[in-house]
DNA sequence: GCGCTTGCCGAAACCGGTTTCGGTATTTCC
DNA sequence: GGAAATACCGAAACCGGTTTCGGCAAGCGC
């Protein structure tokens, strides 16, 4: 009694696949010793090893991945659940991060599954469901949240996992990060070396943790140098353009303007080009940038934006490698990496030409009185 | 005699999850009992298909597909092999694309297998691998050629799979495209409307179906509007900035130029900016651009480029569900459909505010005597 | 020569499902 | 009212692997 068929004309069959009997039966073997032979058992000798590793390379035998997992619980594949949200400063790098995912586990005969989800509760529903179906032996977790709801789920439910980025709880979980905190705070130093004595800041998304390492980046930079903090000098969260603008114009209309600001990501600081235009400033001259991340468009800036680069495929290689070791059963606690961004010496800092005061004088003469937010042309929020 | 263990403390046990045993148990029936009711076998009463429908849901069995593929040979996965070239003009719409296959997918409860190759050879084992393995049931294949080494094999293997694009041998292929022709075709119309009577064409990738499509769009259109073909106007591949750039010198240069450049790609449009500005033209006036693709950086140039947007994630949703009804069994012939591009009429187009003869003396007074390739400041091959 | 390891492999259970086959109990048909 | 068809479900094989268990033969000690 077969079920209702919704096909047509049913599905076209597959060619026969070598089977791990077919290998016994050719080796004149049982399966149970063909198993054990290939899967390193030392209760094989090593001339039927080796005996049964040639015909199965000639046989051309490959265990299904999916018939083994039904006993040994292992799929052999890294899960992935990826946010892409509508304007995604990560996503020129999701290429990159992909290839080295993918690189890394094809390295260790694994599979990449992939799923990806609108918003955050959509993260968890596809991460509970591909859990629930064992589609995945482990979880990759990027853009890690200082509280992380994905990392909570995965550590109750006592699957393996392993975060791009820290988290404010560490206990069980491994990860790979870039110390971005270091970066800022070489930044500040190198703006310090030039005269910059005013060094705004421009944060990032709040929830973030890299948010907070990257604050505290800045302020350990900015103690590392000996500068006062300024709380008027850091901004909140800008993430585009359009957002930067912003924050470039406020950072500019404080009575003592900086003349150099560093923003946490690379989208925001693009904005600084249009504020500098509309007031007739040069940057790198007149108001340096630093930012992070390296995305392709800051090269395209005149002049152009000075930046710390992540090397996003090196990220992915590492996790999944990482990922791969804490399935096998290594502890959380040794697989932490941590990696340093490339700083990319282009031309949008330098020796500041212009003092705080004259700044300012520039601003207020070119300013509109005030009243409603800036307008800018040629701005576009993507 | 267990085999050499790797790693340190062993893996972790996991939850233990509800077994089609259990719920079988639970409800006084047979597991065989309970599977054909839960698939919709024929000869299972109402009456038992719902009360293990509802002790299923109640107790939260999820089959495992590793379990039921190892019977039905189907793992409920669709295979994704993607070519991450260096510069890529896809890439910004990689993101989109994957959620709507990712989406498509998990709406039907099926996962997305993903790998990713750097070469086409490369491209080719990995996919011989996924097959071997069985980790997918069929395959999307993005970036079709015109002769696809991929549809053939898998064609070869009979293994499902559908194609984003067409090719050359339609024979047991299954597609989606975007019939890029017509809107090369459109674009055509548009300008000779406008009152362009020179229009020039710059090429694609050639290897790819999508250019000979588009190059014969841009035929029809010229013979639909009466226009005389002249191959002197036809340029072959430019695919990145730089490579517009030389496109549109070398069509401004001829004797007499068009008054308007259509390109098969947008990345390649781009280049027509930095020849305008060098040649103190203004783009949309004393030359129009049209372009295909869409991709964001069209709507960040002034005047932004008018171009054709594809719905990238539309595309993968309806790549998805028709692989999922091709691996049910359905005939390819039945699962091929084309969709429209829109138009995005913005300022790079418009009436011609030259002649071709106005325009050639403009070129012929700015341009340096010949002498090498025209290098062009402010150019990234990006 | 005997008992005890040790090395090596076969037999069979097992994993979690699907599918085939066959056997009741109930209808249906004449 | 009896035979045949039908509805419904259980028993068991099956899918392709892994893992446990036990047994035979050779080697070892004494």
């Amino acid at each position: 009694m077969s079920p209702t068929k919704t096909g047509t004309t049913g599905p076209t069959p597959r060619k026969r696949r070598v089977t791990i009997d077919d290998l016994a039966g050719h080796l004149n073997l049982t399966k149970s010793t063909v198993s054990r032979a290939l899967n390193g058992y030392t209760d094989i000798s090593e001339t039927t090893r080796l005996r049964v590793r040639r015909a199965a390379d000639a046989m051309g035998y490959r265990p299904l991945s999916h018939a083994q997992a039904i006993r040994t619980g292992r799929v052999r594949s890294i899960g992935l659940v990826l946010q892409v949200s509508e304007h995604d400063g990560h996503r020129p790098f999701l290429a990159e991060f992909l290839a080295g995912v993918s690189a890394a586990a094809s390295r260790a005969d694994w599979t990449l599954t992939l799923a990806t989800a609108s918003s955050d509760e959509d993260k968890l529903t596809l991460l509970r469901g591909l859990c629930d179906q064992n589609k995945a032996d482990g979880f990759i977790l990027p853009r890690t949240g200082q509280q992380d709801a994905r990392a909570d789920f995965l550590r109750a439910a006592n699957i393996p996992f392993v975060l791009y980025g820290r988290t404010s709880n560490p206990e069980g979980c491994a990860w790979y990060d870039i110390a971005s905190e270091d970066s800022m705070k070489d930044a500040v130093c190198r703006l310090h070396a030039l005269g910059h004595r005013r060094i705004g800041f421009v944060q990032g998304g709040a929830a973030y943790m890299y948010n907070a390492l990257r604050l505290s980046g800045y302020c350990e930079g900015l103690k590392a140098c000996g500068l006062p903090p300024a709380p008027e000098l850091v901004r909140p969260a800008a993430l585009n353009r359009a957002e930067g603008v912003a924050a470039t114009r406020a950072l500019l209309a404080l009575d003592t303007p900086p003349t150099a600001i560093l923003f946490a990501v690379d989208r925001a600081a693009l904005g600084a080009w249009a504020v500098a235009d509309d007031l007739g400033l040069t940057i790198g001259r007149d108001l340096s940038v630093i930012s992070y991340d390296g995305i392709p468009e800051g090269a395209l800036m005149r002049p152009q934006l000075s930046t710390f680069s992540v090397d996003t495929r090196h990220a992915g290689e590492r996790l999944a490698n990482l990922l791969i070791r804490r399935i096998r059963g290594e502890a959380p606690e040794a697989l932490r990496e941590i990696g340093q961004a490339t700083f990319l010496d282009r031309g949008s800092h330098g020796k500041p030409a212009l003092t705080s005061e004259q700044l300012s004088d520039i601003v207020r003469a070119n300013s509109i009185p005030t009243g409603g937010n800036p307008t800018c042309h040629s701005i576009e929020n993507c």
